[in-house]
DNA sequence: TATTGTTATACTCTATAACTATA
DNA sequence: TATAGTTATAGAGTATAACAATA
């Protein structure tokens, strides 16, 4: 298994991970007329390659996606960090545990309210986090790659128009 | 909790099970620059649609996915199904155990090859399918709902361009 | 009583490996 | 030996519910 992250991923390098509806010998019908099939194949490219990219399996996009949140809003509750991604609260203490085992991120009790923990990074944090950063955007940038720069912001646009 | 099918799924039912980045009171920082971070969001929320759209938590996108597969591949193995959706030959076999079950699909032993069957829909299956379909364009309909036609065109030729 | 977080538990989904039967 | 499929098993990830501490 290679857990070296690659410097550059590129999107031919995780191929194999989504099936590719050209060059499959079935039909695959009604299926490429739809556009959510066609978001879940983009998905899983998009997951091989930030996969690729950290060389980590551990390192899932939604653990990276906690630490960048946690990176920017220093002193959130857990369930503040948990509702921004769609989680429960166990599974945000769980996405927490993982960082502070680690020794990205730190629960700082509230004086205010001792119930909830501000989650702050730790100086190795910011560290990782910046390092990290550079990944994702490799990674995204190799997702991207088959298309134009003008094709990459207008995708964006649409995508954004769906979720808000 | 609500099994009855929609008969007209929107996506803002389903909003609550996807985060919205604009409404939140936490910046979302890189987050929200990323293209495959986009894409997560948009298929949390197709996921959802189609979810309600069929009003069984059983049936995943992944089985009609199989389904619909079979139905435009009379007589192609398991091993050929599973392979155009990336699964595994254990995968593949508990999907189609699913639809078998079901009484939707049927193992035809293939005399030229006694190792293999060809997978085929049964009359039941056909008219499953048939019903199904007509969900899933649906909940495909409700998701790029707030996109202009010409937009929805434009967005599934550029996920195309990725995933080919 | 309600809320934050943790823990226990169960469930789903998946892959790997061992197995059966064919080739 | 290799291949199609099945089964057993283990792992990851999730949610729900019960719990402890605090409000």
């Amino acid at each position: 298994m290679d857990l070296e992250a690659e410097a550059t991923p590129r999107i031919d390098d995780v191929r194999s991970r989504a099936p590719m509806m050209s060059k499959g010998a079935l039909d695959y019908g009604r299926l490429a007329e739809r556009t959510g099939f066609s978001v879940k194949l983009v998905w899983i490219l998009g997951y091989a390659l930030l996969q690729r990219a950290f060389g980590d399996p551990a390192l899932t996009p939604l653990r990276m996606s906690m630490l960048e949140l946690v990176g920017c809003n220093p002193g959130a509750q857990q369930i503040q960090l948990g509702a921004a991604l769609g989680l429960s609260r166990s599974a945000a203490t769980l996405a927490i545990d993982f960082w502070e085992e680690r020794g990205c991120v730190e629960r700082r009790t509230d004086p205010a309210d001792r119930r909830s923990f501000g989650i702050f990074l730790t100086e190795h944090g910011h560290g990782e986090l910046t390092r990290l950063r550079e990944r994702v955007r490799q990674a995204d940038e190799a997702l991207t790659a088959p298309l134009e720069p003008e094709e990459v912001i207008e995708l964006r646009r649409l995508l954004a128009k769906i979720h808000r």
